[in-house]
RNA sequence: GGCCCCAUCGUCUAAUGGUUAGGACGUCGGCUUUUCAAGCCGAAAACCGGGGUUCGACUCCCCGUGGGGCUACCA
């Protein structure tokens, strides 16, 4: 942090103090400032912190010869010190947080409070898929966002499949999806619910909409009203306040004309029944918010409060499809990335916590995790990362697991041994195999490994390394070592002239975990017998 | 077309009016070395453009430009 005029934040543990004071705070918090805020919320305080269970702003402005951020503070701030004050933590205010840029302003101070950015509050949120395909890394980060939001604010994570498209849906696809939330390691308080099966419900309201006036039908579907007039302001966590003119929005469907429910009205009673506190999906819904949140007023109800993540772009820069080779979480699963770093990884396309830390448990994710750091611009799968990141993982984890990891996903037994030998060097549970696969199948067949390492030269020098180690007493990788480095010595030749012939015979090709190690788990028998055999075969 | 969102190295990001614009992946170079990796060290690499506001703008405002989304009796 800057030293000198910075602004403060501090954490504090407000017990108790009502989120609900901070609506009638922001708006005028701005030029105003504290003393208004203030006796609106009656003892307050201030500030934040990532993990405060209520997240206040004091905002100020340095930048007239004020009266000093600290004769500032002392003044607010004090009322709140027999309390609980860890004030210790020097954060910059504004934010990309619009409620918070709003008050920010200029003139001295806002007391901005972030209502949802108490990570802290329960926060009551929903997955909800649409089951017309796999689930792909974007709606597996959706549903991590929600899931972490809930475990870390001790609330509610609900999923519920949006199936009120009978035509797209498939129960194949739900499978599908439930499949790969269970091996991400997400799960839920409530569901899988299934959509369609409220729709009696749905139809209640529909119907409920008609007689108040707010819905009338139209060629037999039915359509709410919008006002010509006036705007729908949804309040986003991430973008800030997103204003939507009326006479941009036509009157829109409801129900198709067989009476079924769609979309938009599903989802805002569906939420308002599961009392949802938290909107988290995707961008791409968020031109379809107000028209939701047009719903739940003709209701009689507030709406929740929304954040629209960024979307995810394929590597060209496109919105991610199919056509990008859309990894779905089976398709990472099956090629050998493990839970943790997926998680891990898809927690940080699109959210950052500072410029210091990139691996996170999943206990730090729910503890950490903020929407208010979640980023606003699109992010593109980088799967080169992912590799990076999950031979990281693999590095670390204890032998047996590893071992037990890559046996349940090759298929195979008794790898112990060679994953030992191995695990440095591969990045995700499927380069296993080809590595290792020539201490247990067999020297694979490289005929170029050949040509170039048992050529003539090389077949003598394979002659000696034979004959040295079939003296070897005991076979270890110790003895194995200064054998053949007598053996070079002996030759004046280079290490790898030797070492590289014998490589190739007991492995069949150039690459392949450490030569003397390899000859001791291979034995020394078939060690012996693939030399022979390279031999002959030269 | 209309409405809405977004814009820092190739990629993911940090930065919250004053920094030599930081980190990570990738890339390149070096060390290590029995191959390949891993590891360690180092390098190149970014504020989309133009106007404002300000003593000072990557940060705030406006306009462009570019990208994206929505505009269904899909979700």
């Amino acid at each position: 942090m800057r030293q000198g005029r910075q602004r403060l934040l501090f954490e504090l543990l407000v017990e108790g103090a009502g989120v609900d004071q901070i609506d009638r705070m922001d708006h005028h918090g701005v030029d105003r400032g504290v003393g208004h805020l203030l006796a609106e919320g009656g003892e307050i305080l201030f500030v934040k912190g990532r993990r405060a269970p209520h997240t206040w702003a004091l905002v100020e402005d340095l930048d007239r010869g004020r009266p000093g951020v600290d004769a500032a503070f002392d003044g607010l701030v004090e009322p709140a010190r027999g309390r609980n004050v860890c004030a210790d933590q020097h954060v910059k205010a504004d934010s990309r947080c619009a409620r918070r840029r709003t008050a920010k302003a200029s003139g001295f101070a806002g007391c901005v409070a972030l209502p949802a950015m108490t990570g802290r509050q329960p926060m009551t949120v929903r997955f909800a898929p649409s089951p017309t395909g796999l689930l792909h890394i974007g709606g597996a980060r959706t549903a991590l966002y929600n899931w972490l939001l809930a475990r870390g604010s001790g609330g509610r994570m609900i999923l519920r499949i949006e199936d009120t498209d009978k035509v797209r849906s498939t129960k194949e696809n739900v499978d599908h999806i439930l499949e790969a939330l269970d091996w991400l390691g997400i799960d839920y308080d409530h569901g899988p619910l299934s959509q369609a099966g409220h729709q009696p419900r749905h139809l209640e309201v529909i119907e409920q909409l008609r007689q108040s006036g707010h819905a009338y039908e139209f060629e037999g579907s039915t359509r709410l009203k919008v006002p010509d007039e006036g705007e729908t302001v949804v309040r986003d966590l991430i973008r800030g306040d997103v204003t939507f003119k009326h006479e941009a929005i036509d009157d829109f469907t409801i129900a198709r004309s067989d009476g079924s429910p769609l979309y938009n009205l599903a989802v805002a009673v569906d939420d308002l029944d599961s009392e949802v506190t938290h909107v988290v999906r995707g961008e791409d819904h968020l031109s379809n918010t107000p028209r939701q949140a047009m719903i739940l007023e003709a209701l009689g109800h507030a709406p929740p409060v929304y954040a629209h993540l960024p979307l995810l772009h394929g590597p060209d820069g496109k919105k991610l499809s199919k056509r990008h080779g859309a990894a779905s979480v089976q398709e990472l699963r099956d090629a050998g990335y493990v839970r943790e770093a997926v998680v891990n990884y898809l927690a940080l396309l699109g959210w950052g916590y500072d410029d210091k830390q990139t691996f996170f448990s999943i206990d730090e994710l729910t503890d950490l995790f903020t929407l208010d750091r979640v980023s606003k611009s699109a992010a593109v799968f980088d799967e080169q990362k992912l590799r990076w990141m999950n031979g990281a993982y693999l590095r670390q984890l204890p032998a047996e697991q590893l071992t037990a990891r890559i046996e349940a996903f090759t298929g195979r037994e008794g790898l112990a041994g060679a994953v030992e030998l191995c695990r440095e060097k591969i990045q995700t549970l499927a380069d296993f195999w080809p590595l290792a696969a020539f201490f247990f199948d067999g020297p694979t067949d490289d005929p170029k490994a050949r040509e170039k390492f048992l050529d003539g030269e090389g077949r003598l020098r394979l002659q000696d390394a034979r004959a040295a180690l079939a003296g070897v007493e005991p076979f270890t990788t110790e003895t194995i070592e200064d054998s053949l480095r007598e053996v070079v010595e002996r030759l004046g030749a280079k290490p790898k002239q030797v070492f590289q012939p014998v490589r190739v015979a007991i492995s069949g090709t150039t690459i392949s975990p450490g030569i003397f190690e390899s000859l001791e788990l291979l034995g020394r028998d078939e060690s012996l017998a693939r030399i022979d055999a390279a031999i002959d075969a030269a």
